[in-house]
DNA sequence: CTGTATCCTCTCGGATACTG
DNA sequence: CAGTATCCGAGAGGATACAG
């Protein structure tokens, strides 16, 4: 559950309805393709702005910059700008999102190791 | 890494780009806010598109169905109908949908331990 | 190189109504 | 109850141009 009713703890119902409906907000920031993807491949590197669009197969400028907006206001990649001409910016992980990347890194393996599967079961439902 | 360049294996790169776009296109079908709160929802319970709507709140009546067909076709649920009047239909996990669960489960947890860091990060993003 | 802004298209997604 | 179809508005997202 996104949204877990914690019983009996010290907060009262508006506390536990904030908390639930940030932890939902968060949910909808971090659960979209190209955030978990941004988030994949950064990973324990440190890369910049175009490195990051050519390693992203078919992002685009503008879903770049947006996203990794997103995920600095979030905490979960940190911008550093090398004030240098032209410009150097460096992004990397933050220690939250080096945690949230371990769990995307699942959702990778599992990827691969259902694509047998998934492809048969897709191949079922389309003759139907 | 999504995609993941297997180097040295038996197939050749043609096998490699195929499965790769597969692997994407399943990613794109499951890394989207509805999905995976419907994977969430129904964990592993029994649940009617009825119980599955009342259990996730905000979802309109269109994208439940939509995203179940989705998550059906990729077999991550199973979908059985009882030829009774009114109809009964109900939403099961498939077992590569339940370790599908686990990696969720682990993202869903990550973003309650960090409800407090992420907080703090936006208000410290927002005044600047 | 990095970032912002604009325009324009197309899909997402809600509301509603109608079938079995 | 469960599902499909239609309409329509809002937002996603690409292409392009421009600034620092």
């Amino acid at each position: 559950m996104v949204s877990k009713q914690v019983k009996g703890s010290g907060k009262d119902d508006a506390d536990v309805t904030r908390a639930d409906s940030l932890a939902r907000e968060i949910f909808s920031d971090i659960a979209n393709k190209w955030a978990l993807l941004i988030i994949e491949a950064v990973g324990d590197r440190t890369l910049r702005f175009t490195e990051l669009r050519r390693e992203i197969e078919g992002i685009s400028h503008k879903m770049l910059t947006q996203n990794l907006r997103l995920l600095e206001r979030n905490g979960l990649v940190e911008r550093t700008v090398h004030p240098t001409v032209p410009p150097r910016v460096e992004y990397t992980l933050t220690e939250p999102g080096q945690a949230l990347r371990a769990t995307v890194d699942a959702m990778c393996d599992w990827t691969h190791r259902h694509l047998g599967a998934i492809e048969s079961a897709r191949h079922r439902f389309d003759s139907a």
